[in-house]
DNA sequence: GTATATGCAAAACTTTTGCATCCTT
DNA sequence: AAGGATGCAAAAGTTTTGCATATAC
């Protein structure tokens, strides 16, 4: 779990927007957030920390290997603290809810795929979409 | 290869900016295209279409199953004719170059982890980001 | 004290839309 | 003739940036 030792060696001074911000994504309900939902939990948790401040600070994290940055359909950016574990991801087209999932299987075949046509593989996404468990009952 | 028929199924006019984003998705050197790629092979071949017709179009095209949507890293759409056979991408982050690829296996391991989710399957996309064999030279 | 970070507002970009006019059927 | 399509310009939505002020070390 990311703290203010992270960003010091990230080279990113411990200001409060960036604690706070960090607080939001190690404690929020939920682990997928766009910027405009970090920014209302900040709101909600009485910090006025500018819009402007909050995609800087994602974005600084995103760069320094804390955070990931997904493109998901609907054209906005979602955030998560990157754990260190990969995963990849289901997303409901109905309410958004994230889950996460792995299987080693797929990697490896990732992997021979990009070997097969002389691709170094830097990084991947595989998103899949549909209705959650919640949203087919 | 669609053409002017599909675009009467699909309940669209056979309209002439319709027919010339047609082609340029059907006769590019390419096979995915940003709305801008599109708009400036329009302009280069002398057809003089705005680019909110351009970006109607393909929308309409998506919506008529015609067209696929991509959102790659980067924040524009890239879009390409939909031959009805399913394909992943790798994608160059040097010089955007994008290969097709697919595996069985994937899918399948695909499939089984939505199951195991239970979780709707309609739709996914695996994305491989990294250098294609030409930017590793 | 110095360098870096933040807030605010404005800009940059991509994509969509309102509306008058034009084209297809 | 009627409905749908296009062009233009303006709007909408997300993300970035310039600059003066404030903060961390």
């Amino acid at each position: 779990m990311p703290n203010s030792q992270d960003l010091k060696e990230a080279g990113l001074k411990t200001t409060l927007p960036r604690l706070r911000i960090l607080a939001v994504l190690e404690n929020g309900n939920q682990r997928h957030f766009t910027a405009e939902d970090v920014y209302k939990s900040l709101l909600e948790a009485g910090e006025d920390i500018a819009f402007a401040t909050v995609y800087r600070v994602l974005t600084q994290f995103e760069n320094a290997g804390l955070v990931l940055r997904h493109n998901f359909e609907g054209g906005r950016s979602v955030f998560e603290l990157d754990d260190g574990e990969h995963h990849d991801h289901m997303v409901c087209v109905k309410c958004n809810n994230v889950t996460e999932f792995y299987d080693a299987e797929i990697e490896v075949r990732q992997k021979a795929a990009a070997e097969k046509h002389n691709f170094e593989l830097q990084d991947h996404s595989l998103y899949l979409y549909g209705l959650c468990g919640n949203c087919t009952k």
